[in-house]
DNA sequence: CTATATTTGTGCGTATGTATG
DNA sequence: ACATACATACGCACAAATATA
């Protein structure tokens, strides 16, 4: 089962719903502190989403004070 | 004479210099309060860029907490 | 009320550059 | 030298909000 989880109709953009089911992840735990998170390519391929999608969701959950991205490596929970 | 305000070499980004242009150009009070910013249709010929840069020149503003954006209107100096 | 134009929002794809391993 | 991963930047298309004719 691929890219399920993201609704069209949702009030809510699909970068947006990408980056709130990351934030989950990480509230609950599944993703721990010190964790890469999925590069933007598996958020890709895992959400069906496009690069422009996958980035903003990435964006969303830095905003959120979450991740810090380091350039060449990836995504870190904080 | 256009977009000659844009180094490609600088250390700085594309949309960063452009976002930095406008940011003199408020604080400066060349585009006072209330005023509304160019498009980012007038951005893109102005400096000559693409959308992404000239939206993210303007993002770069809201960050700085010197312009609001009003989907359908514009985005104008607080 | 309708239609059109304008402006920003979302989303796709692609290419190239830079940093890291 | 090479592979991986994020950063920057381009173009395009369509949707949504707003303003105007």
């Amino acid at each position: 089962m691929i890219g399920f989880m993201i609704n069209p109709k949702s009030v809510h953009p699909a970068w947006k719903q990408v980056g709130m089911i990351l934030e989950t992840r990480i509230r609950s735990g599944v993703l721990p502190a010190d964790e890469r998170i999925p590069t933007e390519v598996e958020l890709m391929s895992e959400f069906e989403i496009g690069r422009t999608t996958a980035r903003k969701a990435v964006e969303y959950l830095r905003v959120a004070g979450l991740v810090t991205t380091q350039p060449g490596r990836g995504t870190y929970v904080l």
